[in-house]
DNA sequence: GAGGATAGATTCGAGCGCAC
DNA sequence: GTGCGCTCGAATCTATCCTC
């Protein structure tokens, strides 16, 4: 059997500096596949004798795998997409965190990136991380006929949805339960003795503006609150809720409190009610959705819905495996549920 | 059982032949 | 000598097939 020389080691081109696994196995004396397994410790394939010197070559050497090249042969990175739809967003933070958390648990290292507003760019992340061999997508927040949806079908990467799903049930996904938000911020409002309620919806193209809307205009219907009012604002952002609130205080319609569908919205109210010198809680109960940090500090703190986020991203990062481990089972929905945090925002009408 | 040979994906740069 | 187009090797590590 022919072996390799270690003299010849000096022919062997300079990379980076960085020994490879050919320079180990010049060292040695014996062909890269045998370093390979070695350090991989594939059972049964190399003699204990042997491994114990590849590693010690190895270690005296400083050598660290590269991970890219072994992708080429694997076909596996390891390496997830995280897709965010606004990094300023501050829902996202604690979200983010706990995903890469999760995944670094289960081996995989987290990608990520922010979701490109013209459609196009979008169709195209897709491809560029593709072409990365990432081994999968999470998209956090995909808005309904997202082309990131499209284009994450047409990759056949595994992909999982995080916080809002695709309504068409093409992908594995977990959520909120947004009807059971809803009913416990009824309940909530109801039960201090509001009838006259707005709710300053999300945006129509979402998943969770959708789902919140359809949940509160049928609740309302079910408590017998003829005069709740419901106003679309055109994203989840502070100044879309301004532009919503305006618009519901154009309309006239009367209300004693306002559930907003994210608490970026109720800040976004928050802001036209103060500028309108209309207390909160004393003349109009305000509450949001997701308990994004800082909401406990705003003046009054925001009674809100959290949503299970630690749980949402473990659940996400499990899923995540289950699409990488068995791509062709059937994607699944998780839906989480939430809480209601009663903070001081709320409070009962004025008499 | 232990270990060698090689293909695989993709890009860059070196080397070569040719024309002008 | 310069510019262009083309070919080929090197770089990375691992799964698979093959040999001893």
């Amino acid at each position: 059997m022919k072996r390799a020389s270690p003299e010849n080691s000096t022919s062997k081109p300079e990379s980076n500096g960085s020994p490879t696994i050919t320079d180990i196995a010049l060292a040695a004396g014996v062909n890269v596949a045998t370093v390979s397994r070695a350090l991989r410790g594939v059972p049964g394939k190399v003699s204990a004798r042997r491994r114990e010197e590849i590693e010690r070559i190895a270690r005296e050497m400083g050598y660290r795998p590269n991970a890219l090249a072994a992708s080429l042969r694997t076909r596996q990175s390891n390496l997830a997409a995280i897709i965010v739809p606004d990094l300023g967003n501050p829902v996202f933070g604690p979200m983010v965190q706990g995903i890469e958390r999760s995944l670094r648990a289960r081996g995989h290292l987290s990608l990520i990136v922010q979701t490109p507003s013209d459609p196009k760019e979008r169709e195209s992340l897709i491809v560029a991380l593709a072409s990365r061999q990432v081994s999968g997508l999470m998209i956090l927040a995909a808005e309904n006929h997202d082309p990131l949806l499209h284009a994450a079908r047409r990759s056949n990467l595994p992909t999982v949805l995080v916080n809002r799903g695709s309504g068409d049930r093409q992908f594995a996904a977990v959520v909120n339960d947004d009807r059971e938000s809803v009913r416990q911020v009824l309940e909530h409002l109801t039960g201090l003795g509001h009838r006259h309620i707005a709710h300053v919806a999300g945006p129509g193209t979402s998943s969770t503006g959708s789902a919140r809307r359809v949940a509160f205009e049928q609740m309302a219907r079910e408590l017998n609150l003829t005069t709740s009012t419901v106003v679309e604002s055109l994203a989840f952002t502070r100044e879309a809720g301004r532009a919503a609130t305006e618009q519901l205080m154009a309309d006239g319609a009367p209300f004693t409190a306002i559930f907003a569908a994210n608490d970026l919205l109720a800040l976004g109210a928050l802001d036209v009610l103060r500028a309108r010198k209309l207390a909160v809680p004393a003349q109009v109960s305000l509450v949001g959705h997701n308990d994004m940090p800082l909401v406990d500090l705003i003046n009054p703190p925001l009674t809100t819905v959290r949503i299970a986020l630690e749980e949402m991203s473990e659940q996400a990062a499990a899923l995540f495996i289950e699409r990488i481990d068995s791509p062709d089972a059937t994607p699944i929905t998780r839906m989480l549920l939430p809480t209601l945090v009663v903070r001081e925002s709320t409070a009962p009408p004025a008499a």
